[in-house]
DNA sequence: TGGCCAATACTG
DNA sequence: CAGTAT
DNA sequence: GCCA
């Protein structure tokens, strides 16, 4: 068994891949590097050979990649076979782009890629491996892929011919290999070539005079880096640059220079690197993300269609969609109601002006307080989120309602949006009304204040009394905000969620009845922040 | 090496 | 059940 | 990616 184990694969392939059938990747981490070992101890001892390649580039074996758990490496097979079989009759385009996606997929690069294709090596799940021997059939599955290499290799002058006459397509991937060697591609020079240029202005300025502090702009790259693992799903880095990120902000001296960043918790030697970077050269050299940035873009842009999120994203981008416009045209591939997001996408885009949310919002209590008698009495009714918070635009608008009289609110919900949606204020349903075990409401959708206006997204929830005080601490956020807070509780063996909080071990799980949200401060023994402190 | 915030409702 | 949203 |  030969066991390849390190970073600068790209370096050594000509060495390492001769005669090799089968390169395992990882995907989600399920498999335990010892465990890892044992399997390929088995597969080498029934002829295999086995290559471990390092796609994170660090210093550990780790493999990591993109790909959520369970059976869907049934796609990336897919896709890997693709690529490796059908280059005949491919047209360019589309084997440029499956190379690409499944590149990013792996997380290894086109030159990489474009290696393995030209030795004939097998890209295969370690689940797979395990899979096999579990099932004491992983010979026959192995060979049926060393009978598919073959066919390939049979029918190599035939391959090599026809990749002559597509010599073009060819001409492109070495054009891109070359600019990825200079860092990255045209569009992605430009971009970067812009903010280089705002970067080095900002220099400027502090040459001239005295030095500003960095932490605004660390942050602003720290938040792309987020933005972007988050993007590719991985888990482990969106976790760590977004405490990074969380712990910068709230890190109240300027920083000026790298040492300073020692100090700053929840930064350690990778994030220490690129901080380090882009002080000293205005810009972070993680080629990945320049390499990928475009495609991070189109995910993104995607995925701002209410109703789409990552996987979905993912899988539009697989069948060619890059613009909202390739949506509208290919609506076939959504569902209903990812079709209402798609509708008014353009709208939901936009941000709310404060003075807006606080018409759509004197606009539900007229009509709940025309329903209930006695409404301004009996029923509490506010607008969270960020508007909560005292921005003044909002991006959709947050009514929370809560009956005083100590009845029960069942009902209310439906009451108020049925009225509401006769009146012509609520425009659509954005899923069913809700109800909870717990006795919450809620309603999700589609308002609009007059025909003057863009519809807004618009969300009900009516709560009981009793849990209000964590309610509305929960609606008002910010989403980074409610994890502090429910991290503070967790260290204090509490478990705070929107409808309560109650001690761990406490196996009666006995809710703590709070009524204002500065009796949760207080039991967090926390100091209490007002609603516009909270934008964490 | 394992865990990283909680809990739930609804769709398809 | 996976995906999305809150 | 960070931390215990």
């Amino acid at each position: 068994m030969q066991i390849y184990l390190g970073g600068n694969h790209e370096l050594k392939l000509k060495q390492i891949f001769k005669g090799k059938n089968a390169i395992f990747y990882n995907p989600n981490k399920e498999i335990k590097q010892t465990e890892q070992y044992k399997l390929y101890k088995d597969f080498s001892d029934q002829g295999g050979e086995v290559i471990i390649i390092d796609t994170s580039g660090k210093k550990h074996s780790k493999i990591s990649l993109n790909v959520e758990p369970k059976k869907k490496y049934e796609s990336t097979l897919n896709k890997i076979d693709y690529v490796l079989t059908s280059q005949q009759q491919a047209d360019n385009q589309d084997q440029n782009e499956m190379r690409q996606s499944l590149c990013d997929e792996l997380n290894i690069s086109l030159q990489f890629l474009t290696k393995l294709i030209d030795q004939k090596l097998k890209i295969l799940p370690v689940e797979w491996l395990k899979a096999c021997i579990q099932a004491n059939n992983f010979i026959e599955d192995f060979q049926k892929y060393i009978h598919l290499n073959k066919i390939q290799q049979i029918s190599k002058g035939e391959e090599s011919k026809s990749q002559e006459a597509t010599k073009s397509n060819k001409k492109r991937d070495l054009k891109d290999l070359d600019k990825k060697q200079v860092k990255g591609k045209q569009g992605k020079d430009d971009q970067e070539e812009e903010k280089k240029g705002s970067n080095s202005n900002d220099k400027d300025q502090g040459g001239e005079g005295k030095q500003k502090p960095l932490n605004n702009e660390i942050a602003d790259q720290l938040d792309r880096l987020l933005k972007y693992y988050t993007t590719q799903g991985d888990r482990g880095r969106m976790f760590g640059y977004k405490r990074a990120l969380t712990s910068l902000k709230l890190f109240n001296e300027p920083i000026y220079n790298i040492d300073q960043i020692d100090k700053v918790p929840n930064i350690g030697d990778g994030i220490r690197k690129k901080i380090k970077e882009f002080i000293d050269d205005g810009i972070i050299k993680r080629f990945e993300f320049i390499d990928t940035d475009e495609k991070h873009n189109t995910l993104k842009l995607i995925e701002s269609v209410w109703g789409i999120g990552p996987k979905n994203a993912q899988k539009l981008y697989d069948k060619k969609i890059r613009t909202i416009e390739d949506l509208r045209k290919n609506q076939h591939l959504l569902t209903d109601m990812q079709k209402i997001g798609l509708k008014y996408h353009e709208d939901f885009i936009e941000k709310i002006p404060r003075k807006e949310v606080e018409q759509l919002l004197e606009r539900v209590k007229q009509t709940a307080f025309k329903i209930f008698q006695d409404g301004e009495k009996h029923l509490q009714i506010q607008a969270c989120g960020s508007f909560r918070r005292g921005r003044d635009f909002c991006g959709d608008i947050d009514v929370l309602i809560t009956r005083t009289d100590g009845k029960s609110i069942e009902g209310i919900n439906e009451k108020v949006v049925v009225q509401l949606e006769k009146e012509g204020f609520l425009k659509e349903r954005l899923g069913a009304l809700r109800k909870s075990a717990t006795g919450s409401e809620g309603y999700q959708g589609i308002c609009q204040l007059d025909k003057d206006h863009k519809f807004r997204r618009i969300d009900l929830k009516v709560y009981p009394a009793d849990q209000y005080g964590y309610a509305i601490l929960y609606f008002t956020g910010s989403g980074n905000f409610n994890v502090n807070m429910r991290t503070e509780a967790l260290k204090l063996g509490y478990s705070l969620s929107d409808h309560g909080m109650h001690k761990l071990k406490d196996s009666k799980k006995k809710n703590i009845p709070c009524l204002k949200e500065e009796d949760i401060f207080t039991l967090l023994n926390m100091p209490f922040k007002a609603p516009n402190e909270r934008d964490v």
